[in-house]
DNA sequence: TGTATATTTAGATATTTGTCTAACTATCTA
DNA sequence: TAGATAGTTAGACAAATATCTAAATATACA
């Protein structure tokens, strides 16, 4: 899938919090449950982060049991920052 | 000069019309009068934009008689992206 | 079925943001 | 010096944001 909001994607990267939850999830997938064991943040406040980054498109979200796994989406991710640089060249 | 602050830069490249006022500045120096007509903005309005690009070094100000030519400061500005992706190599 | 675990949703609150009008500062020029 | 022009600063206001606690939903398992 592709970017659907450019404004959204630098919203969503502005947030140190929200970074931080991107940095992490370069390496694996991870539950909000083990993040929140990162973050000195409430579980809700990461939902909340988790929810925007995912409105964004820079993370996919898999549902296993009462577990979600949060995952980094890399390919949009690039695609976002080097679609708006191509727009500078 | 270097980065400042990445929150900063993101959140300044969060809103269209500081996008559009940046796409403006690829071409040709700039001062904000001009920019009023391309934009629907009041002048106090861009005047806060402009004042959040530079803090964000995004852009510079060179002052010329009573007008002020606002630049993209491209060094940086392509700095903090390329510098934010390879955190995510 | 009942209880524990994982996560989200609801609701409240303080802060930040984008916008405007009005007023101010600085510079130019007749 | 007076008036016009260029831009910023001040102050107000509505909307968005980040955070929290409390409650709700969904799944697992004894």
């Amino acid at each position: 899938m592709a970017i659907r909001d450019v404004s959204l994607a630098f919203k969503a990267l502005s947030d140190p919090t929200r970074r931080d939850i991107l940095k992490k999830l370069r390496n694996r997938s991870m539950t909000p449950g083990e993040m929140t064991t990162f973050f000195p943040i409430s579980k809700p406040s990461l939902s909340h982060h988790l929810a925007l980054l995912k409105s964004a498109n820079l993370i996919t979200a898999d549902k296993e049991g009462q577990k979600i796994y949060y995952s980094l989406n890399a390919t949009v991710f690039y695609e976002i920052l080097n679609n708006f640089l191509e727009g500078f060249k």
